[in-house]
DNA sequence: TTTCAAATAATAGTATTACTATCATAAATA
DNA sequence: TATTTATGATAGTAATACTATTATTTGAAA
């Protein structure tokens, strides 16, 4: 018997569900290396749907718009990590060695899952980089926030918070330690690999 | 006699330098506007003409596209920090003392300052926070990097890894605990604002 | 086996965006 | 006064971000 893991997402984040279909299946596998190829920007549903052999149509059948595809792939790397740290940290006792889990969980390269037909995980990590943030630095947050489109992302941060705090009970910021390693974790990534100045990390 | 304060900006960002013609200030200062109540998506160039009184083609005159655009302003802000840091801690021998005034100066909220005649300094304090990293979370990163258009920014983390260097010589990381705290300041920030869970920070 | 609904393909069309180009006119300067 | 320079007015184009319509395929229920 072949293991499949699946991540239950948010459905008001599509139309039709992509996991349902192949052709659903390849909007994601294929947006993935697209977006990762050329960035969100550049990214557009019409090259998308050449790209897969479908027609624009096709692919808004799924996704209402290109945000909530972005939104989407996103939400689904949170909700795979977050599978990765209950898996990874599950019965270590010790919260430092479970909180150092978890910094090289959100740091290091990750190496596509097998499990994981569609998606790449790897460029999935490369996207969160460079892309991460634009899902909720827009003029809508609040609305999205409201339908609970970064649940996945809050949970995790939560749960980083919770290791921060039984590693030391009383600190005083754990939600915001935790968001600061989680984002800290991509945009040293990003800077060391862009912008070297302003990082200490070295690509070794 | 009236002071202005005048900062240099990097002459490839813009085609026809805004500072000096009122078309250029308007222009400015309309898009300062206009990104901070709309946000950088909404921003156009024909909405920005409109504002202001002029068309389309005039504003192409200044800027080459709308990137440029938000890269000059965010270049612009650095660029004004970096003079109110040297302000403020000028004469301070103390560097703990020093770092503190720093982070109270990149979390707190600005206020307007009236020698920078056609910036609001305020709007763009929130715009930092909301669209500070689009401007080189793009695809061309590399190249624009090549044009020094990040070097007020790259300045300020030195300039604050300086002085993360005067506390403690021996520390390891102070470029990346400068971009850290410069990012978070304003990241926290709009955590607090938008997605609250994420931060221990409260609006008070 | 038929039939009927759902998914997809094929095509067309619209409003907006992100520009480029042209020409006339007003203002500044030599 | 001549002439550059900035601005204004207008037009046009390719691409983007969609919506709509119709035809065809497919797969499950009757």
């Amino acid at each position: 018997m072949k293991l499949e893991l699946q991540i239950k997402m948010n459905p008001s984040l599509y139309l039709r569900d992509p996991e349902q279909s192949e052709l659903g299946k390849n909007i994601i596998k294929h947006s993935i290396q697209l977006i990762h190829d050329n960035g969100f920007e550049a990214f557009t549903f019409k090259k998308l749907a050449e790209s897969i052999g479908t027609t624009e149509a096709g692919v808004y059948r799924y996704f209402e718009n290109k945000h909530k595809l972005l939104v989407y792939i996103i939400s689904w790397y949170w909700g795979w990590i977050q599978f990765q740290l209950n898996y990874q940290t599950n019965n270590i006792s010790d919260p430092t060695i479970k909180l150092k889990k978890v910094i090289t969980l959100l740091s290091k390269n990750v190496e596509d899952d097998i499990t994981t037909g569609h998606v790449d995980e790897s460029q999935l990590h490369q996207i969160l980089i460079s892309e991460g943030s634009k899902a909720y630095l827009t003029n809508h947050v609040g609305k999205d926030n409201k339908q609970q489109f970064f649940q996945p992302y809050k949970d995790l941060c939560n749960a980083v918070g919770e290791i921060i705090l039984e590693c030391n009970p009383k600190y005083k910021y754990p939600h915001s330690l935790a968001s600061t390693i989680i984002e800290m974790a991509h945009l040293q990534n990003f800077f060391m690999n862009h912008l070297p100045s302003l990082t200490d990390f070295s690509k070794s």
